[in-house]
DNA sequence: CCGTATCCTAATAGATACTG
DNA sequence: CAGTATCTATTAGGATACGG
Protein backbone atom coordinates (compact mmCIF):
# COMPACT_ATOMS: atom_id res chain seq x y z
CA UNK A 1 0.00 0.00 0.00
CA UNK A 2 1.42 3.34 -0.97
CA UNK A 3 0.76 6.60 0.71
CA UNK A 4 -1.66 7.81 -2.08
CA UNK A 5 -5.34 8.72 -0.51
CA UNK A 6 -8.05 6.13 -1.07
CA UNK A 7 -9.96 6.93 -4.13
CA UNK A 8 -13.57 5.54 -3.44
CA UNK A 9 -15.12 4.08 -6.74
CA UNK A 10 -19.11 3.21 -6.87
CA UNK A 11 -18.43 -0.33 -7.31
CA UNK A 12 -16.26 -0.71 -4.61
CA UNK A 13 -17.52 -3.80 -2.68
CA UNK A 14 -17.25 -2.53 0.47
CA UNK A 15 -19.47 0.83 -0.17
CA UNK A 16 -22.10 -1.71 -1.45
CA UNK A 17 -21.35 -3.85 1.86
CA UNK A 18 -21.93 -0.51 3.79
CA UNK A 19 -25.12 0.31 2.75
CA UNK A 20 -26.47 -3.31 2.97
CA UNK A 21 -25.60 -2.76 7.24
CA UNK A 22 -25.44 0.34 8.10
CA UNK A 23 -28.85 1.00 8.23
CA UNK A 24 -31.56 2.22 10.71
CA UNK A 25 -32.54 -1.03 12.45
CA UNK A 26 -29.82 -3.92 11.10
CA UNK A 27 -27.88 -3.40 14.57
CA UNK A 28 -29.88 -2.90 16.98
CA UNK A 29 -31.89 -6.50 14.97
CA UNK A 30 -28.97 -8.03 15.64
CA UNK A 31 -28.34 -6.76 19.33
CA UNK A 32 -31.45 -8.01 20.36
CA UNK A 33 -31.23 -11.47 18.42
CA UNK A 34 -27.50 -12.11 20.59
CA UNK A 35 -29.22 -14.07 23.53
CA UNK A 36 -30.96 -16.41 21.18
CA UNK A 37 -33.73 -17.02 18.66
CA UNK A 38 -36.69 -14.87 18.85
CA UNK A 39 -40.05 -14.65 16.80
CA UNK A 40 -40.99 -11.37 14.53
CA UNK A 41 -43.20 -9.45 16.87
CA UNK A 42 -41.38 -10.39 20.34
CA UNK A 43 -38.40 -8.47 18.00
CA UNK A 44 -40.86 -5.54 16.91
CA UNK A 45 -41.65 -5.22 20.83
CA UNK A 46 -37.76 -4.39 21.43
CA UNK A 47 -37.52 -1.49 18.58
CA UNK A 48 -39.58 0.87 19.96
CA UNK A 49 -41.17 2.69 16.80
CA UNK A 50 -40.39 0.45 14.12
CA UNK A 51 -42.79 -0.64 11.71
CA UNK A 52 -43.99 -4.15 10.74
CA UNK A 53 -42.61 -3.27 7.02
CA UNK A 54 -40.10 -2.03 7.82
CA UNK A 55 -39.12 -4.68 10.62
CA UNK A 56 -39.63 -7.23 7.43
CA UNK A 57 -37.36 -5.60 5.01
CA UNK A 58 -35.08 -4.82 7.66
CA UNK A 59 -35.05 -8.73 8.56
CA UNK A 60 -35.02 -9.81 4.75
CA UNK A 61 -32.18 -8.23 3.92
CA UNK A 62 -29.92 -9.79 6.85
CA UNK A 63 -31.27 -13.09 5.98
CA UNK A 64 -30.32 -12.56 2.16
CA UNK A 65 -27.17 -10.99 3.71
CA UNK A 66 -26.63 -14.53 5.75
CA UNK A 67 -26.54 -12.49 8.92
CA UNK A 68 -29.97 -14.06 10.60
CA UNK A 69 -31.59 -17.65 9.59
CA UNK A 70 -35.31 -17.79 9.30
CA UNK A 71 -37.11 -20.41 10.13
CA UNK A 72 -41.25 -21.08 10.04
CA UNK A 73 -42.68 -23.13 12.37
CA UNK A 74 -45.77 -24.79 11.25
CA UNK A 75 -48.07 -24.54 13.64
CA UNK A 76 -51.62 -22.20 13.64
CA UNK A 77 -51.22 -19.59 13.45
CA UNK A 78 -47.50 -19.61 11.90
CA UNK A 79 -44.56 -19.01 14.05
CA UNK A 80 -41.67 -17.84 12.67
CA UNK A 81 -38.44 -17.71 14.55
CA UNK A 82 -35.15 -15.40 13.95
CA UNK A 83 -31.48 -16.35 14.92
CA UNK A 84 -28.31 -14.69 14.03
CA UNK A 85 -25.93 -16.49 12.37
CA UNK A 86 -22.17 -17.49 12.78
CA UNK A 87 -21.90 -14.64 9.90
CA UNK A 88 -23.72 -12.28 12.18
CA UNK A 89 -22.56 -12.93 15.28
CA UNK A 90 -18.81 -11.75 13.90
CA UNK A 91 -20.30 -8.64 12.73
CA UNK A 92 -21.15 -7.90 16.41
CA UNK A 93 -17.59 -7.06 17.38
CA UNK A 94 -17.34 -4.24 15.10
CA UNK A 95 -21.04 -2.98 15.99
CA UNK A 96 -19.87 -3.58 19.71
CA UNK A 97 -16.88 -1.06 19.10
CA UNK A 98 -18.70 0.74 17.34
CA UNK A 99 -21.69 1.47 20.09
CA UNK A 100 -18.80 1.68 22.74
CA UNK A 101 -17.44 4.61 20.82
CA UNK A 102 -21.11 6.13 20.80
CA UNK A 103 -21.43 5.45 24.76
CA UNK A 104 -17.63 7.37 25.17
CA UNK A 105 -18.14 10.32 23.11
CA UNK A 106 -21.97 11.46 23.75
CA UNK A 107 -21.16 14.31 25.71
CA UNK A 108 -18.30 15.11 23.37
CA UNK A 109 -20.60 15.21 20.02
CA UNK A 110 -23.49 17.05 22.19
CA UNK A 111 -21.60 19.61 23.21
CA UNK A 112 -19.20 20.38 19.72
CA UNK A 113 -23.41 20.33 18.40
CA UNK A 114 -23.98 23.06 20.74
CA UNK A 115 -21.36 25.00 20.40
CA UNK A 116 -21.86 24.75 16.22
CA UNK A 117 -25.42 25.79 16.85
CA UNK A 118 -24.76 28.68 18.96
CA UNK A 119 -22.59 29.86 16.43
CA UNK A 120 -25.69 30.14 13.79
CA UNK A 121 -27.47 31.69 16.24
CA UNK A 122 -26.78 35.30 16.49
CA UNK A 123 -25.70 36.22 13.34
CA UNK A 124 -27.79 38.90 12.78
CA UNK A 125 -25.36 41.07 11.56
CA UNK A 126 -22.53 40.76 8.97
CA UNK A 127 -20.75 37.52 10.72
CA UNK A 128 -17.20 37.18 9.13
CA UNK A 129 -16.51 33.91 10.07
CA UNK A 130 -13.79 33.39 11.85
CA UNK A 131 -10.67 31.32 11.94
CA UNK A 132 -11.12 28.62 14.60
CA UNK A 133 -8.24 27.65 16.45
CA UNK A 134 -9.61 24.37 16.73
CA UNK B 1 -27.68 -3.19 31.87
CA UNK B 2 -29.46 -6.38 33.35
CA UNK B 3 -29.32 -9.85 32.04
CA UNK B 4 -32.18 -8.94 30.18
CA UNK B 5 -32.54 -8.39 26.51
CA UNK B 6 -31.57 -4.69 25.86
CA UNK B 7 -34.89 -2.58 25.05
CA UNK B 8 -34.21 0.27 22.24
CA UNK B 9 -36.29 3.72 22.75
CA UNK B 10 -36.80 6.23 19.94
CA UNK B 11 -35.22 8.47 22.58
CA UNK B 12 -32.26 6.42 22.98
CA UNK B 13 -28.82 8.71 22.51
CA UNK B 14 -26.97 5.84 20.68
CA UNK B 15 -29.86 5.71 18.36
CA UNK B 16 -30.03 9.19 17.60
CA UNK B 17 -25.66 9.73 17.31
CA UNK B 18 -26.18 6.56 15.18
CA UNK B 19 -28.36 7.65 12.36
CA UNK B 20 -25.95 10.70 12.32
CA UNK B 21 -22.96 9.02 11.56
CA UNK B 22 -23.31 5.77 9.33
CA UNK B 23 -24.51 7.77 6.48
CA UNK B 24 -23.49 7.08 2.78
CA UNK B 25 -20.27 9.36 3.10
CA UNK B 26 -19.06 10.14 6.46
CA UNK B 27 -17.34 6.60 6.91
CA UNK B 28 -15.57 7.53 3.54
CA UNK B 29 -14.76 11.35 3.98
CA UNK B 30 -13.04 10.62 7.58
CA UNK B 31 -11.01 7.93 5.67
CA UNK B 32 -9.81 10.59 2.94
CA UNK B 33 -9.46 13.14 5.41
CA UNK B 34 -7.13 11.25 7.25
CA UNK B 35 -3.67 11.66 6.13
CA UNK B 36 -4.28 15.57 6.59
CA UNK B 37 -6.51 18.13 5.74
CA UNK B 38 -7.84 19.19 2.07
CA UNK B 39 -10.09 21.09 0.17
CA UNK B 40 -13.75 20.66 -0.80
CA UNK B 41 -12.96 19.43 -4.16
CA UNK B 42 -10.28 17.30 -3.99
CA UNK B 43 -12.22 15.65 -1.61
CA UNK B 44 -14.70 14.76 -3.85
CA UNK B 45 -12.57 13.75 -6.46
CA UNK B 46 -11.69 11.22 -3.88
CA UNK B 47 -15.56 10.18 -3.53
CA UNK B 48 -16.87 8.82 -6.56
CA UNK B 49 -20.35 9.40 -7.68
CA UNK B 50 -21.13 12.52 -4.73
CA UNK B 51 -22.76 15.44 -5.72
CA UNK B 52 -22.04 18.81 -4.31
CA UNK B 53 -25.34 19.09 -2.52
CA UNK B 54 -24.35 15.36 -0.70
CA UNK B 55 -20.87 16.43 0.09
CA UNK B 56 -21.61 19.85 1.47
CA UNK B 57 -24.35 18.02 3.35
CA UNK B 58 -22.46 15.61 5.03
CA UNK B 59 -19.06 17.80 5.63
CA UNK B 60 -21.81 19.87 7.69
CA UNK B 61 -22.64 17.15 9.25
CA UNK B 62 -19.65 16.30 10.41
CA UNK B 63 -18.53 19.56 11.91
CA UNK B 64 -21.72 20.06 13.31
CA UNK B 65 -20.66 16.96 15.64
CA UNK B 66 -17.27 17.82 15.98
CA UNK B 67 -15.35 15.41 13.72
CA UNK B 68 -14.36 17.65 11.27
CA UNK B 69 -13.03 21.50 11.46
CA UNK B 70 -13.91 23.69 8.43
CA UNK B 71 -11.03 26.86 7.88
CA UNK B 72 -11.83 29.22 5.24
CA UNK B 73 -8.65 31.04 3.79
CA UNK B 74 -9.52 34.00 2.45
CA UNK B 75 -8.22 34.21 -1.02
CA UNK B 76 -9.91 34.57 -3.94
CA UNK B 77 -11.06 32.73 -5.05
CA UNK B 78 -12.30 31.50 -1.69
CA UNK B 79 -10.64 28.06 -0.64
CA UNK B 80 -11.89 26.54 2.62
CA UNK B 81 -9.95 23.42 4.22
CA UNK B 82 -11.20 20.41 5.97
CA UNK B 83 -9.83 18.98 8.68
CA UNK B 84 -10.12 15.87 11.09
CA UNK B 85 -10.21 16.47 14.34
CA UNK B 86 -8.98 14.14 17.18
CA UNK B 87 -12.98 13.10 18.01
CA UNK B 88 -13.40 12.22 14.40
CA UNK B 89 -9.73 10.35 14.24
CA UNK B 90 -10.84 8.41 17.18
CA UNK B 91 -14.16 7.16 15.64
CA UNK B 92 -11.78 5.92 13.10
CA UNK B 93 -10.80 2.87 15.22
CA UNK B 94 -14.76 1.60 15.37
CA UNK B 95 -14.69 2.54 11.61
CA UNK B 96 -11.64 0.36 10.41
CA UNK B 97 -13.02 -2.43 12.11
CA UNK B 98 -15.78 -2.43 10.58
CA UNK B 99 -13.88 -1.78 7.24
CA UNK B 100 -11.85 -5.09 8.01
CA UNK B 101 -14.82 -6.78 8.99
CA UNK B 102 -16.40 -6.17 5.55
CA UNK B 103 -12.96 -6.90 3.78
CA UNK B 104 -12.86 -10.08 5.30
CA UNK B 105 -16.28 -11.35 5.19
CA UNK B 106 -16.84 -9.82 1.22
CA UNK B 107 -17.29 -13.55 -0.42
CA UNK B 108 -19.32 -14.95 2.73
CA UNK B 109 -22.24 -12.57 2.14
CA UNK B 110 -21.94 -12.27 -1.80
CA UNK B 111 -22.24 -15.94 -1.39
CA UNK B 112 -25.13 -16.27 1.36
CA UNK B 113 -26.84 -13.52 -1.41
CA UNK B 114 -26.21 -16.11 -4.11
CA UNK B 115 -28.26 -18.94 -2.26
CA UNK B 116 -31.05 -16.92 -0.95
CA UNK B 117 -31.94 -15.60 -4.25
CA UNK B 118 -31.61 -18.60 -6.34
CA UNK B 119 -33.85 -19.98 -3.40
CA UNK B 120 -36.41 -16.76 -4.81
CA UNK B 121 -36.95 -17.99 -8.16
CA UNK B 122 -38.77 -21.41 -8.40
CA UNK B 123 -42.28 -21.26 -8.19
CA UNK B 124 -43.06 -20.59 -11.71
CA UNK B 125 -43.69 -24.45 -12.60
CA UNK B 126 -40.46 -25.75 -12.23
CA UNK B 127 -37.67 -26.90 -10.11
CA UNK B 128 -35.20 -26.33 -12.86
CA UNK B 129 -33.45 -22.94 -12.72
CA UNK B 130 -33.49 -21.13 -16.07
CA UNK B 131 -30.06 -19.95 -16.32
CA UNK B 132 -30.11 -16.19 -16.07
CA UNK B 133 -27.72 -13.07 -17.24
CA UNK B 134 -26.44 -12.52 -13.79
C1' DC C 1 -13.64 27.80 -5.73
C1' DC C 2 -17.18 26.82 -2.60
C1' DG C 3 -20.98 26.94 -1.84
C1' DT C 4 -26.68 28.19 -1.55
C1' DA C 5 -31.35 28.28 -3.80
C1' DT C 6 -34.61 26.33 -6.68
C1' DC C 7 -37.10 23.03 -9.06
C1' DC C 8 -38.20 18.53 -10.15
C1' DT C 9 -38.30 13.58 -9.79
C1' DA C 10 -37.45 9.26 -7.44
C1' DA C 11 -37.33 6.80 -3.47
C1' DT C 12 -38.85 5.95 1.12
C1' DA C 13 -41.90 5.93 5.12
C1' DG C 14 -46.38 5.47 7.15
C1' DA C 15 -51.12 4.00 7.50
C1' DT C 16 -54.48 0.82 6.51
C1' DA C 17 -56.67 -3.24 4.87
C1' DC C 18 -56.36 -7.94 3.90
C1' DT C 19 -54.73 -13.13 3.91
C1' DG C 20 -53.10 -18.00 5.21
C1' DC D 1 -49.05 -14.35 14.04
C1' DA D 2 -46.56 -12.88 10.33
C1' DG D 3 -46.70 -11.16 6.80
C1' DT D 4 -48.30 -8.86 1.70
C1' DA D 5 -50.57 -5.22 -1.01
C1' DT D 6 -51.83 -0.71 -1.80
C1' DC D 7 -52.03 4.03 -1.45
C1' DT D 8 -50.48 8.46 0.06
C1' DA D 9 -47.27 11.88 2.13
C1' DT D 10 -43.00 13.23 3.18
C1' DT D 11 -38.33 13.19 2.16
C1' DA D 12 -34.10 12.56 -0.36
C1' DG D 13 -31.53 12.99 -4.45
C1' DG D 14 -30.04 15.16 -8.89
C1' DA D 15 -29.68 18.98 -12.13
C1' DT D 16 -29.15 23.36 -13.01
C1' DA D 17 -28.51 28.40 -12.02
C1' DC D 18 -26.54 31.79 -9.45
C1' DG D 19 -23.63 34.49 -5.75
C1' DG D 20 -19.72 35.73 -2.48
Amino acid sequence: MSCERQRFVVDCPSRLLFDQIADKWSMMVLTVLDPGPMRFNAIKRHLEGVTQKALTQCLRRLERNGLVSRRVIPVSPVAVEYEITRLGRSLQHPFKALYAWMLDHLEEVDEARRIFDERGLPGSGTDFRIPTTS
